[in-house]
DNA sequence: GCAGCAAAAACGTGATCACAAATGCCCATG
DNA sequence: CATGGGCATTTGTGATCACGTTTTTGCTGC
């Protein structure tokens, strides 16, 4: 059965609502997955086994893969194969210094624009982040903890800030779910409290520092 | 004639040397096209025409794309349309923040790495920019004050860092062209001589404030 | 029991094709 | 002469396939 026609298996997909492409769809799923540290480091994916677990074919999956590569979230061998990347101390070192400098940048400007809605929300969340750490959810308190960050710098307006803000997260995923791991029972954010107390006060210089020390932080007894 | 065979076309590419996969060609060659502005902004590309200028299918094509895509060095319209971005004031405004944030960081770190056989390249290419400037090349002016700055910053020994500032460079790759075209006649950059002076010196203020001054001095007049 | 080599399975790469949507063009109509 | 609708062309998307390379497996010999 010498079938000439690619045999267009899902031709009546009716991309039905707002249902973007197919390799969007894997790209963002596999991002949330590195970004939350859903998976180790060193971990090694496969285009085919990419495709399976989609339900795509191999060209979306390497379109996916190729994007994430770009941003660091992956790690390309000589080979072409994939695999979360496992960074040096110095790498971590200069990531989170990155993430220091974005970050303090980010919350100095929210700060004007942070009101009592704002506050509120991110004390919220740092509830949510205390019942992660209860339930030693490593994934749920990286997650929650990426939400109070982001919801903070959403108000500084700076969407290419933030979007490189994002992509060292996104580099440091599978480094924080091992950093999680190594010391399994963690203090609920205390940096956190000082960072809303900041943003209540309008205290720059003290939000600066908050920030700086709540990013530095856990990385920092990673890397030494 | 139902040839079921792909038709190899090349497959005896020898892969000869350590030539490197064809997406990988075409993504630094489209990349290093775009960061030199030697597109202008909102100039439009197409797969098939990218393929056809590289000489391979429209497969590595897609994946440089996909690339600078995830780069924000092309933007990609709804339809999957790829073009050089169009960049709003906001949007430069913000990406000379960026700048600033980052290569203060990376002089700051440089500084003290400095010696004098890296000021002396340094004037060399200053002096190259002025050849540029005489000759009212654009590009060539893009490119040697870019080779200026990366000079600078690889001695911060801070890869991530500079990866982040090239990808900003790369956003900013079609605006700098026009803004160099509105800006005809450009004097010979006097803040590279300021930076220099204050690699010199070995003063740190003044070094900041003359890598701030550099980057930010162009791109205030193109979004004011 | 272990080291090493060969066979086999799996993988990435790049090319091609079918299809749907979007774009552009041209002519007919007001 | 301007404008709108319909057709042809172009474009991106995703699937499949062949091929060379890499990795893993399994077996043999020491």
């Amino acid at each position: 059965m010498p079938m000439q026609t690619p045999v267009p298996l899902s031709p009546a997909s009716p991309r039905s609502e707002n249902t973007s492409s197919a390799h969007d769809k894997v790209y963002r799923g596999l991002r949330i997955r590195i970004m939350h540290g859903e998976l180790p480091p060193a971990h090694a994916l496969t285009l085919r086994g990419i495709g399976r677990e989609f339900d795509v074919s191999m060209t979306p999956a390497r379109e996916a893969v190729q994007r994430l590569v770009a941003e660091g979230a992956l790690f390309m061998s000589s080979s072409g194969r994939v695999a979360t990347p496992e960074l040096s101390n110095e790498r971590i070192e200069e990531l989170a210094a990155l993430r220091a400098l974005l970050e303090v940048e980010l919350a100095s400007r929210a700060l004007p624009r942070a009101h009592m809605a704002l506050i509120e929300r991110l004390q919220t969340i740092n509830g949510t982040i205390a019942e992660a750490v209860a339930h030693k959810d490593a994934v749920a308190y990286i997650r929650t903890n990426l939400e109070f960050h982001r919801t903070l710098y959403l108000r500084a307006q700076a969407p290419a800030m933030l979007a490189m803000c994002e992509t060292v997260w996104l580099q440091l995923g599978p480094t924080m779910r091992a950093l999680y791991g190594r010391l399994q029972r963690t203090e609920l954010p205390h940096f956190h409290r000082a960072i809303v107390a900041a943003l209540h006060a309008g205290d720059e210089p003290g939000l600066r520092l908050a920030v700086r020390s709540d990013v530095t932080q856990g990385l920092k007894l990673l890397a030494g």
